[in-house]
DNA sequence: CAAAAACTTTTATGCAATAAAAATTCTTTC
DNA sequence: GAAAGAATTTTTATTGCATAAAAGTTTTTG
């Protein structure tokens, strides 16, 4: 009898997503009210409450649906990328960039930012970090098929190697929204300083600790 | 005459901190109110917001306080190191994870790390950024004795180098006061990993971007 | 010392977050 | 198919952060 209760519940879920998504962008986020998105979607704000628990919960839903599509794409645009890391690394972050102005604006990713630390161990904010853990396979995936191609070295650890640069970009990525001086060419180059300055050391030894 | 107004103004902001410091160790951050704070100070709660515009932004001070110190304390560590770049950069790590829980718990720093995204452009933001700033140049002038002593190619610009190895600690720290769960050993067991896979690459080319 | 300037406090308001009670709607069972 | 029961939402109420404006106080300055 697939419960009309669910159904209604996953309906009001979508209605209060689109309503933030619709309001967050017309009046940005400090300004969209609790109380306007539950009216928006036709329901109390208490009911808000209880299905995200915070304001900034109901912007990470909407956050996690639109990466999501990201992720799809990323895959297919860096599939046949046949430069070295470097470029891979420069391109992947372009695109991660591009896309979050795409949706939203550097201020209100600087709440989702502020959200996912200050609520961490939140459902939704494991919710994001899985997230995180698949862009990073993203770049793990590529960097497999460049050692199978001969274009890495056999001693290099992919996994390892991905989550680290993604790290990298990440970084520069929280930088990129957190100034809003700050262009995608200004965040690329830095992280191109980065990638530069990392890929040129020869370190000899590595056990001791 | 040295202005009264002004060291009167010093010696509330003296007060509010302190005050802060006591309670937030006491009771944790979210069950400390402004008030409380405002009242343990001897002012008014209104005089904490114009003083500090939020509750963050107390909390944010008195971090930055802290953090002074440990810049001191890094330098000493770190003078007359005489490894190799991983272990730097581990220890470097070490001692900002151990002075961050020797100061306040986790669940707070959280709150520090969100505040600094969600309020970026604040003049607490500002301040915290210029530490982080520092605390990359501690590295970058480690990195130059290195090159200096022969112990690192010439070739490796030490600036950028010092700024993206700062940038992967801070990754992993954040990760770090993220989850209860993890411990020391373990964050640090992730950052060798990033820096023993990058420094595995060889990198051919890197122009095209 | 009095007027002006600089601050702080008081007072008031909006909104997020949370809890408990009341009301509604769906499901189950007879 | 209606009534009992369960699940879920809404109403209502409270606390605390944040902000603005008015009122009051203290320091500075002429």
């Amino acid at each position: 009898m697939s419960n009309l209760r669910a159904r209604q519940k996953e309906d009001r879920r979508n209605r209060i997503v689109a309503a933030a998504k619709t309001l967050f962008k017309r009046k940005g986020y400090q300004k969209t009210t609790i109380e306007g998105i539950a009216e928006e979607a036709g329901v109390s704000g208490v009911t808000v409450h209880n299905y995200y628990g915070t304001k900034a919960g109901v912007l990470l839903a909407l956050v996690i649906d639109s990466d999501e599509q990201l992720i799809k794409k990323l895959e297919e645009m860096l599939t046949g990328h046949r430069d070295g890391i470097v470029p891979l690394v420069l391109s992947f972050a372009r695109q991660i960039m591009a896309h979050a102005l795409q949706s939203l604006e550097k201020d209100i990713w600087r709440q989702v930012m502020a959200a996912v630390t200050s609520e961490a161990g939140t459902q939704l904010s494991k919710a994001y970090a899985k997230l995180d853990e698949q862009l990073a396979f993203v770049l793990v995936r590529r960097l497999e098929t460049m050692q199978a191609d001969g274009r890495l070295g056999p001693d290099v650890d992919p996994l390892h190697l991905g989550r680290a640069l993604f790290q990298l970009q990440n970084a520069r990525f929280i930088e990129f929204i957190s100034s809003d001086a700050m262009s995608e060419d200004e965040a690329v180059a830095r992280l191109r300083n980065d990638l530069v300055a990392l890929f040129a050391v020869r370190e000899h030894k590595v056990e001791p600790v």
